[in-house]
DNA sequence: CCAGGCTTGGAGG
DNA sequence: CCTCCAAGCCTGG
């Protein structure tokens, strides 16, 4: 299945079947067709996990696995640094970068939380993105409590 | 094969 | 405060 929401000035693309995610992707025009409700609903701030649907990145032999898996366990709000990841996976702070560039699915795989330890990092295809997801899910958590 | 990537910590000025 | 650089390792060219 294939479809498109609205987030911002960009339209979030996501490719899947069943609960598996192949792909999600920022885009300046949206396609036909909808998305699932669970991402739609993250995008308008009211829910903060995706349910039963996983990424293609956490199966076993995909690229980078490891990576997006410690990716994955950071909670909805919170920020992890790229050097902190490379610490619990063993490798390095550069790394995490490449591999979240490369990340098939963002939002499920929340590579917007990984910073850098002294500036945002950077976000593929545009970091105000990553500002907008970020301030998205302060604005929720504090409203939370 | 080889350069370069969403980095980081340390050295040196 | 600043710039410079090595370390790490996977992938596209």
């Amino acid at each position: 299945m294939n479809g498109s929401a609205r987030f911002g000035l960009w339209h979030v693309h996501v490719h899947w079947e069943e609960n598996m995610v192949f792909r999600i992707n920022f885009m300046r025009r949206p396609v036909p067709g909808s998305v699932p409700v669970e991402i739609s609903r993250f995008l308008a701030g009211i829910s903060e996990n995706f349910g039963d649907f996983r990424s293609i990145g956490t199966t076993a032999d995909y690229p980078f696995a490891n990576i997006y898996e410690a990716v994955e366990r950071i909670e909805y709000g919170k920020t992890e640094t790229y050097g902190e990841i490379a610490r619990v996976t063993g490798t390095h702070p550069r790394l995490v970068g490449l591999a979240l560039k490369r990340n098939p699915t963002p939002l499920l795989i929340p590579c917007h939380r990984i910073i850098g330890k002294n500036s945002i990092g950077g976000f593929t295809p545009d970091i105000t993105i990553k500002e907008d997801l970020l301030s998205l899910e302060k604005r929720r958590t504090k409203k939370q409590k």
